[in-house]
DNA sequence: TATGAATGAGACTTCATTCAT
DNA sequence: GATGAATGAAGTCTCATTCAT
């Protein structure tokens, strides 16, 4: 996920105070959104939310827009986080092993913020598109470059389509499904990418016993 | 698919005029919809756009929220039309070719129908949520009973799992991928669903072949 | 006074019903401006006093200020009016028993018009100053022309000069003094007016009567 | 000038510190309301521009409008010292002399204060309307007292009505003109005002030299 | 039945004023 | 006293919905 300008926030509070009030509010603001929708949320409703007035919530943010912005900035950097740290596991996993670990820590994620599951499907407006399609190719960027970690004899334009597939699916299954899927389903999902995925590793496998 | 309570229609038309008009005028909204949003397209909007006056909007729908649904109930229907053509095919096919062809009609739908998925995305309500619901159980009811069709010694259980990956990972990628996704990775794309249901088709071979 | 472009009109009625609810609402709006300026006025007052809802102001004109610009077009178009009249007159008259029946005739617009008084006091916007500083050009041109006829002889700059301290005197007066101004003052404004003028034209009459 | 009650002033200073404290804020926004108007001015932007804090602006005013009044009240003084100095010269001047001599000091101040015509054209509310009119009345009185003094035989309601018209005269014309008047428009504005009240000296020179 | 003007609740946002630090 | 964060009343404007024509 590339680095994003800051958010626009009126004011930078330094008191503890203010520090935790500024963070009610964007929790509270981000329930709401992922409650009703980033347009029917009320920046009133917001406000009772994080127990304070309609003021203090413009003294922080020039706009509800700026509120949703700075919203899909903490996620992005959360869902960063979480990237870096599965990916710095040293020694060495098998792709199976590996895609566990990533599905169950993603699912795990999306069940602990439910909010970013409606931002990410209230992000219609053209500038959060874009934003989208940033990370997505971000994240596909990883993934391939992870791929070619493991397979360096695959062609990139190859690892591009299979990197592009998976993040696809795996973000896609996790905005429409983690919910409600089951232990059963997500164990049958990590089937489909372990059998899809097997011959490209059983290829490496091959020219390896070679 | 399951039956829904009748739409909320104040009135059922009977002279053609009428027909047309509130033809014309879900058509409308279905496009403010895909192309504003749900909350910002305005009811005003989709009278011009259906070249009628707000009135009439009213004569046939008891609010806005009605108009969303009646879209909703239509696409339903299409979707259920596009399901009952794909299966309704005779002859052995395999499971390939029927993934394939399958694949291939609901891409074709989501480009056809932009406003699909911008409907789908905008569910958010709690109301909607429970209709998607309900949307995504009778099709994962109806792949089910192909599956058992096709392996009727499988488990139920089993049978379900498999249909819930499935139908949540075609719905899923359709909806968020299908407009930007190249060929190659709808391509790829079928080659997981391929290797994914290959034992099972397998398993069925062998057990036929003994 | 020059022609201006039409004001901002959202929808020009054409019922007799709706043609007096605008009405009404610029009237109400000119009494409210009047009453406590143009910042201070708010739309809830004005549509109370017209007697509607905000909504209806709001069909009528998109904003606040396309009000005020409403209001001092009307004005704009009646002060033009009775200076065509004041001008039209045929036949030979004094200069002093010209600038009499101005002076009345200008007094009596005042007093009837108050929020004209209001208006012009609270153009302070640079929009609107502009507006006024063309105003005053047209009505000095004007002035000007009217002094070219009787005095010919005078040279042009000059002309221009007397008619700019006209012009700004009589406006000036009117504006500030207007309501409270007795007769015993007015009467002394116009031999303060006589007397001044009254060189340049005895000038003219001398070169007559040689 | 009448006696006006005590400014509301919570607290008269009397540290040094705070005394220049008050001058910089009541000078802040005389600026401020002189340059967007009392409705568009904001405590914030006048306390900045003072170099102090809000809280600090109402130390010593109760409300947005008691700055608004101590700033009448400050430019009322400034304008009695000025009346005060220009009437105490001493000596005999002629009339014209007089005139010509108040009427460069007046326009020398308005230029010099351009917040004074904000100020004046910014009244409006009933309130100050009141201290307007009392101002005029002030004035009207010492004019005429200074009419007085040199036409002892006038009756009085006579040099009342000449006092009203001079100080309604010249207040109008320095209110809605002194920013834009060229020197040829002052010149001829003064001929204006000699050229009135010349046969009121005129008939003191006669009975004088009788 | 069709129209679209009228209505007014409700949203966002500003800013005068208060008050804890 | 000084500061400036917090408050919330109030203002502008939108738009779903009603209803007279």
């Amino acid at each position: 996920m590339p680095k994003r300008k800051p958010p626009e926030v009126r004011r930078v509070p330094s008191q503890a105070r203010s520090q935790e009030r500024l963070e009610r509010i964007v929790d509270s603001a981000a329930e709401v959104f992922a409650e009703v929708g980033f347009e029917a949320a009320t920046m009133e409703a917001i406000a009772v939310r994080a127990d304070t007035s309609i003021g203090s919530v413009y003294q922080f943010f020039p706009n509800k827009r700026a509120l949703l912005y700075a919203i899909a900035i903490r996620y992005a950097e959360r869902v960063q986080d979480l990237f870096d740290d599965l990916t710095t596991v040293e020694g060495s996993e098998s792709w199976d092993a590996f895609l566990d670990r990533t599905l169950d820590a993603l699912v795990a994620f999306h069940r602990r913020e439910p909010g970013f599951r409606a931002l990410v499907r209230n992000w219609s407006s053209q500038e959060f598109l874009a934003q989208d399609e940033a990370s997505m190719k971000e994240f596909t960027r990883r993934t391939a470059a992870l791929i070619a970690a493991r397979l360096p004899k695959m062609p990139e334009a190859r690892r591009t389509v299979i990197a592009t597939v998976l993040v696809e699916n795996v973000s896609a299954l996790l905005i429409s499904t983690s919910r409600r899927a089951s232990d059963a389903v997500i164990t049958e999902w990590k089937s489909m990418l372990h059998r899809w995925l097997a011959p490209y590793a059983t290829a490496r496998a091959k020219r390896a016993s070679r």
